[in-house]
DNA sequence: TACAATACCTTGTATCGCAAGGTACTAAAG
DNA sequence: CTTTAGTACCTTGCGATACAAGGTATTGTA
């Protein structure tokens, strides 16, 4: 079997949470994002970042703003809006309930 | 925000762990899973679960035996191969992964 | 024989993660 | 001034999955 798909599965969704549990503490960029949730032992590619990213600020969860870098050209910090702080938490809801539900059926 | 569709997300792939999960305590047939399921607070659909069980036996992670049943026609009761709780160790341990990730995120 | 209940399965749609590739800006080297 | 390497952002095409809706087959009862 390829239990290498069926975790990358698992994953899924998960990714979203992750990405706003990390926001919800400091805003970042990118590349911030993929090193701080590596080292979280959760891998993102960029062509997954990006238009993630993009859809959450296009529903109006996060905000971004421009800063300049000493070392190329200027990053997209993104932030949680006032919106995403509510998604969040419910977010953290359905969390707990998957949580629950793994460890029920694990006895 | 639609959540809902992002707690949908969260749930994919988890489905294929959670059935794992109980077929390895008995055989169940579809409508037990679902109602098992339902008890543990996941919702899946017959539309999902079919597809998902046959490629599981394809995969020959589940195996499965005909059984009568007093109450109309029978029933397909699955159960998990050698392969399939070899599997299951690893998804285990990819749980305990998602896990970490999260509650390191989440401090 | 007709009907309802049960059980199994298929098709079409939307969404997502990912690999690969592309564009734009900056700074340093020639 | 031009070229090159590095950084950052984004898009396209593909495979996999959950779900809604609909279909088929078997059983027992009226």
């Amino acid at each position: 079997m390829n239990t290498d798909n069926t975790k990358s599965q698992m994953r899924k969704g998960m990714l979203e949470y992750c990405i706003m549990l990390l926001l919800h503490r400091q805003p970042c960029y990118a590349n911030d994002i993929i090193q701080r949730l590596h080292e979280a032992e959760m891998i993102v590619m960029e062509g997954t970042l990006y238009p993630l990213l993009s859809r959450l600020k296009k529903d109006g969860l996060l905000g971004y703003e421009w800063r300049e870098s000493t070392q190329g050209p200027p990053r997209k910090y993104y932030t949680l809006t006032a919106d995403g702080q509510e998604a969040l938490t419910q977010l953290d809801a359905g969390w707990e309930e998957i949580s629950r539900t793994v460890n029920f059926l694990k006895q």
